[in-house]
RNA sequence: CGGGAGGUAGUUCAGCCCGGUAGAAUACUUGGUUUGGGACCAAGGGGUCGCAGGUUCGAAUCCUGUCCUCCCGACCA
């Protein structure tokens, strides 16, 4: 990497801590690689949450709890699970403190280390299928469709807020299914319904592919991924589905007696999300004056702010906001009064710019005279003075034009950041002057992969599931290739 | 684990090179004036300068060690 793009890379990752923090979503923690979420990030995780939550159970999911912890020898029943997790666990060894008998502090007690020890779950699959086996005997109980909303620990190098922490929360779905061919549909439709929640909601648009083998989640026979552009060109995974055959099944013994009476492996498949969406959020909508947050899943979708000199006119103004309100409430916006006496408008508008609200209204006495309303929308910053009769059906439509708006822009990006190379100096050179996705052709080989990898810190992004065929060479080894993948830089 | 930067008031940082009473902005408290894009005036509270040694009459400042954080890389959702 060139020195600029080291400093470009290092400048946008100031921009996007300041974005973070600044906009309330979150904070460093006293715990190395962790984050507080704020409550006002907290609000929009849970805006996620309840939004796939209900996709979820739309297609016929059901929740569940699985512990914390899970017993080491779990983790040697599946021999590429393992290989891919094993670097970067957290591990419990013991269970009790004893005051120093050396004085002051607090030390492990040696006497209580554990027989076997816990791990922290980086990720559910082992603990959760060591659990499957005792509840699938028969055809008659698959399949078995069940999500957890947990938190998971992965002892990475280097930690970024909501991109990679120690600790995150997210989503698994661990589903048990009776053929090859069912398990596969339910990978498949979980990447649907990831792929709709990220565009529909978060109004990031996304690549559907699958990973090569390389990239593969470890134990999975096919991960299904979504790929979205970040605006600094890097690309950011935002979602996995895998199918993950029967290595689960064999490993943990989990069989069932089919209609013929014969003993068979199931098929699994599992799939996340993870509080990592809020930094693609962040990263692709928001610019220098703060966070952008698209209206289906931010916090407060209207921001009202009175400008007013004394308490009649106070007093006018609440009146007429409480029915404005009360008409949002009814269209079923999310809507915040601020009326704290403390900031002046100024501030509260340069607040609520940084938190990303989509709308803003200030209304004065002098507007409450005219009879309108100034409307201040955040993605494009633009202000219109507008009626106040039918204001709330005019902040509504805005919301969804909004919405369409940043979706819009985000694809444009996106699209703008898809470039085909045919040859290795037009790769690489699109690589260090534009990044984005690189279309090319690759000879299917995990040397290349790695090859290409180690030269540019490319790596292959996906497969997209609706690639046409056309052959060409490799951009490497100059061997036939039958495809044009995406390549990218990453997070 | 390699390379770089840094740890001083709640926060962001200056002071360090060249040792001599602990600073600014902002935030906070109180009072007043303000309120259409982060207000102003006045008064006030707040820091064992990351930690441990060393040099010195004297260390935020120099030396040694150590811990931690951030950025870049390797790893990863």
């Amino acid at each position: 990497m060139s020195k600029e793009i080291t400093s470009r890379a290092a400048d946008y990752s100031q921009w996007y801590n300041d974005l973070v923090i600044k906009g309330s979503l979150a904070d460093y923690s006293a715990v190395r690689g962790c984050m507080v979420i704020k409550p006002y990030g907290f609000a929009l995780w849970e805006n996620m949450q309840a939004t796939l939550d209900k996709m979820f159970k739309d297609t016929g999911h059901v929740n569940a709890y699985f512990p914390l912890f899970i017993p080491k020898s779990f983790f040697s029943k599946e021999a590429a699970h393992v290989e891919g997790f094993a670097k970067e666990c957290a591990v419990v060894t013991h269970y009790r403190l004893m005051n120093d008998p050396n004085g002051g502090g607090v030390v492990v007690d040696p006497d209580a280390k554990l027989e076997e020890e816990l791990i922290v779950r980086p990720t559910s699959e082992t603990i959760i299928w060591n659990t499957y086996k005792d509840w699938i005997q028969s055809h008659r109980d698959l399949p078995l469709l069940i999500n957890q909303w947990a938190n998971v620990v992965r002892w990475e190098m280097r930690t970024r807020l909501f991109l990679r922490t120690t600790e995150f929360l997210w989503q698994e779905g661990h589903t048990a299914h009776a053929t090859r061919q069912e398990a596969v549909e339910e990978a498949e439709r979980m990447l649907g319904v990831y792929a709709t929640f990220v565009e529909e909601f978060m109004a990031v648009p996304v690549i559907r592919g699958v990973k090569t083998a390389n990239e593969r989640f470890a134990g999975a026979e096919e991960t299904y991924c979504i790929e979205a552009m970040m605006q600094d060109g890097k690309a950011l995974q935002a979602g996995t589905s895998h199918f993950l055959g029967q290595n689960f099944a064999k490993a943990f013994d989990v069989k069932f007696s089919n209609k013929e009476n014969q003993l068979e492996y199931v098929w699994a498949t599992s799939w996340g999300m993870t509080t990592r969406l809020i930094g693609a959020l962040v990263m692709v909508h928001s610019d220098d004056d703060g966070l952008v947050l698209p209206p289906r899943l931010a916090p407060f979708q209207v921001v009202i702010v009175p400008i007013y000199k004394g308490e009649e006119q106070k007093k006018l103004i609440d009146e007429k906001v409480n029915g404005i309100i009360k008409e949002l409430k009814a269209l079923g916006v999310r809507v915040k009064y601020d009326d704290n006496e403390n900031a002046r408008p100024g501030w509260k508008f340069a607040e609520y710019e940084m938190k990303g609200v989509p709308v803003r209204l200030a209304i004065g006495a002098r507007d409450l005279e005219q009879n309108v309303v100034e409307v201040a929308r955040r993605d494009t910053k633009e202000k219109r003075v507008v009626s106040l009769d039918g204001i709330a059906q005019y902040a509504d439509s805005l919301l969804k034009e909004i919405q369409d708006a940043l979706f819009n822009k985000a694809k444009a990006y996106r699209e703008e950041h898809i470039t085909t190379a045919d040859n290795w100096d037009e790769f690489v050179k699109l690589l260090d002057e534009k990044g984005g996705f690189i279309s090319a052709h690759w000879d299917g080989s995990a040397e290349t992969e790695d090859a290409i990898k180690e030269k540019t810190k490319a790596t292959i992004r996906c497969i997209p599931l609706d690639n046409a065929k056309e052959d060409g060479k490799c951009i490497l080894t100059g061997k036939p290739s039958t495809q044009r993948v995406l390549f990218a830089r990453a997070y």
